[in-house]
DNA sequence: CTTCCGTATCGAATCGATTCGATCGTGCGC
DNA sequence: GCGCACGATCGAATCGATTCGATACGGAAG
């Protein structure tokens, strides 16, 4: 047994004869290889890492921002040998909390994608099972990793970009605020329901630069129908608002067709920012003003976040640093009369 | 040992008062549950099911068609107790011609996205392995189960509708040959080349309709920039197509957009249509002519082959029905003078 | 011819849970 | 009061590969 072992791993000496005959008596016995599953047990390790991806798939993967990450996670997990296992986030209220994979599913490292709240059941669970975590976009915590970028840096700039234009009544539109998705404007009472981390850091970079906004749209999820409606809502009231600074990019295309198809020009008559710096080329002609980060690095980082837990380091952080892209689609504010 | 498996399990019959000691003799132990290795290990059964998706996994997700497809599996193998580990499949011809995790990984099942070439050395390997394989539109074979879609009578309907409109001079653009993946217009000889059943299928269907088209372009992949492109080297030159039937949603709204770019109106001077009945907002007002396949149940489909596999039943066939959708981008021919 | 050393092979314990059969204890019926 | 039956608990084998220590075999040096 020993020897047929180390014909088939390599590891070992082993001479050339011997292992041919081993193989021979593998084929002749139909014997397809080791069996993963007596591997992994007697090395401990599943070779497995579970991705938390936010709710359901299908909205998930609409996600630009989501798949990059996604892949560049999955290139710098490839050469480590580990695989990445698909974990539905909670998806609808009413049922479990958390997704039975996550409390069975054999894994040695765990990442939430959009870490988002800060109670989440899924963190308890991992913590109960004990297993190693890595947090992209929450809340940071002592005992699981953190991958993140400069939020709220970033919104601050692209802020600081629209009062540099002039613009003085600023309206802003948000990602969730947290596992209700609740879409409307926002209240000051409501703000103390703001469970989900990425949405507060960068709805503080705003204040950060000190504008207090006129109007906080919160949006069900980053999709460009989201933010045409929130595009609508706050583009048709009294009192207008002349910039719209957007928490994603895909809410800020729709704010900017929802100005578009109001008549409104874009930026002469309201200016738009988003936040991801993605490719889009339906909004051709323009470019849209974003605060850029980098997705496969981000990534890569969560990639390599694993890999430290995998080397016995313990939780690590990392945050990756944004740049404020000018485009089209932000300019002068228009003469208020 | 037995006595706390059964406290953990819950099969089995077994008191209150020693379930409740054993599990406080696990927390004083801060054991934190049964590992899933031993059972996985004991059971035979790792109750995973490996996911090939094509090439790299930013390109696959970026088809919309692809994602609803994996929803659609992952939403009926959840309920089963299976989990969905991501395979890339083979990126670039100058690597491993299969991903290591097709060798090694733990899995019950394999299903591959797109089948594609008959040739796959994945399909080789995961014959060798031994592990039940679905293969999704792909070339059927005694020992895989299959599922797919009626794609030849799909295009057959898409072309006789373009024929009823008195269409004759009828342009078409595939989705990729080969492997290669190469670009353009298709000479006779390439045509032997066609190893992707899928592009084969969709072409016979053409055929069937009694049409040999005028032009044959074959694209990289199937995103709209690429539709773009074959839409204006089609429409640019002599003898200009009047109908253009495309392989899939995305390359025909490149398509139409192509037109609209080169001042052609849809449907009066080329008539467009697509397949696979994809939402298309931005096509707005126009609404594609296409061929509507079932693309949740389809991912529902290859979960009921995968639970087919590990129920113990042979490799099972599944073919589900597609309908013609008749939108606004098909149109009467125009006079010819 | 004996001894020593290095290489190749073999034995056996181990990873952790499951599960069938065996044992133990108790309550009930006769 | 005795025996039987049933329900709860325990022992031990099993899944399949890995790996450390032990053994056997070969050649080379003394």
């Amino acid at each position: 047994m020993s020897t047929a072992s180390l014909a088939f791993s390599g590891a070992g000496p082993i001479a050339a004869a011997t292992r041919q005959r081993v193989l021979d008596a593998a084929a002749a016995l139909d014997y397809s290889g080791p069996n993963p599953l007596g591997r992994q047990l007697r090395r401990g390790r599943s070779g497995i890492v579970g991705v938390v991806v936010g709710d359901s798939l299908r909205r998930s993967f609409r996600d630009p921002v989501a798949i990059q990450v996604l892949d560049g996670l999955v290139s710098t997990l490839g050469p480590l040998d580990l695989g990445v296992l698909l974990i539905p986030g909670s998806s609808d209220p009413s049922g479990p909390a958390v997704d039975p994979l996550l409390e069975t599913a054999a894994m040695d490292v765990a990442v939430i994608m959009w870490g988002g709240t800060t109670d989440d059941p899924m963190l308890g669970a991992l913590r109960r099972r004990g297993t190693p975590t890595v947090l992209v976009e929450g809340q940071h915590a002592p005992d699981v990793a953190s991958v993140g970028i400069d939020d709220r840096g970033g919104m601050r700039q692209a802020t600081e970009h629209l009062l540099e234009l002039g613009h003085t009544r600023i309206a802003t539109v948000t990602l969730p605020f947290d596992r209700c998705r609740g879409e409307g404007l926002v209240s000051p009472d409501e703000m103390d329901h703001l469970s989900w981390e990425i949405t507060r850091r960068r709805l503080a970079g705003v204040t950060d630069a000190g504008v207090t906004p006129v109007a906080i749209w919160a949006t069900p999820a980053s999709l460009v129908e989201h933010g045409r409606s929130a595009g609508v809502a706050l583009l048709t009231g009294a009192d207008r608002p002349t910039a719209i600074a957007c928490q994603s990019d895909l809410l800020a295309s729709g704010v900017v067709l929802a100005a578009r198809e109001l008549g409104l020009r874009v930026p002469e008559d309201v200016s738009v920012s988003g936040f991801d710096g993605l490719d889009l080329p339906w909004l051709a002609p323009d470019v849209l003003t974003t605060v850029v980060q980098p997705l496969a690095e981000k990534g890569a980082a969560v990639g390599h976040a694993v890999e430290d837990f995998l080397s016995g380091a313990g939780p690590s952080t990392r945050e990756l640093p944004v740049t404020l892209r000018i485009g089209t689609t932000t300019g002068p504010a228009p003469d208020v009369s």
